[in-house]
DNA sequence: ACCCAGGGTCATA
DNA sequence: TATGACCATGGG
């Protein structure tokens, strides 16, 4: 059985994004970096009841102000800036309808142009937010393949994207599921630990690399 | 009182 | 190219 269906069979279906709106997507991409998503909820709920979940009001919004909002997420200097950032290019470019023109390859590198964005938030965005065949790689993902012993562990975020976009085909669904899936995975039972014992996914918690 | 969370940038070697 | 410091809140 697949690792795709062990998750699925264990987790069921995660329905991704949490988001309304493509925009309320992208802002959730860039406050969850490398934060509980727990967290973002509060900050996203913030901007929303300050009517200011748009890309005009964050970007006119003064510095404390963004910051007062986005404060439960922490990291909260740096995340104003780059949300910042990331809405004055959203409208520099004629805002989300346009861009969902263009083509995959050109907005990806449009989008790591954006400061604050790296390759794990452009993927979110470009997979989540304009629905295309994008395989995110984040930490969970590292660990998990690499338990399974799929995966060294520390190769370069591009080579473990196109090893798992070669193999597993341009499937927007399935991406999005699986990628999902993964968290799930991570947040409920898959801990940094060697290995879990609560796991329903043995296979998938059960260290195959020999030390540690 | 720790540990960690759906990363990315920047300085240094 | 490859590390390491740094950012900061909230839940376990």
């Amino acid at each position: 059985m697949s690792v795709y269906r062990r998750l699925h069979a264990a987790h069921g279906p995660q329905f991704w994004w949490p988001g309304d709106t493509r925009f309320e997507i992208m802002v959730g991409a860039v406050l969850t970096q490398n934060t509980a998503w727990s967290n973002v909820e509060k900050a996203i709920a913030n901007l929303r009841a300050a009517k200011a979940l748009t890309p005009h009001a964050i970007v006119a919004a003064p510095h404390r102000q963004l910051v007062s909002w986005l404060k439960p997420s922490g990291y909260f200097n740096i995340k104003a800036k780059r949300l910042r950032a990331f809405c004055a290019w959203l409208l520099q470019q004629g805002g989300v309808r346009r861009l969902a023109h263009w083509p995959t390859d050109r907005l990806r590198e449009a989008l790591l142009a954006v400061h604050g964005v790296g390759p794990e938030t452009a993927d979110d965005i470009l997979l989540y937010a304009f629905e295309r065949p994008v395989f995110v790689i984040d930490a969970y993902t590292r660990r998990i393949f690499m338990r399974l012993g799929l995966i060294e562990g520390r190769e370069k975020y591009e080579v473990l994207r196109k090893l798992f976009e070669d193999r597993l085909g341009d499937d927007v669904t399935l991406f999005n599921e699986y990628h999902a899936l993964i968290v799930a995975h991570g947040k409920d039972v898959c801990r940094p630990r060697p290995h879990c014992t609560r796991c329903r996914l043995r296979p998938l918690c059960a260290s195959p690399v020999a030390n540690n």
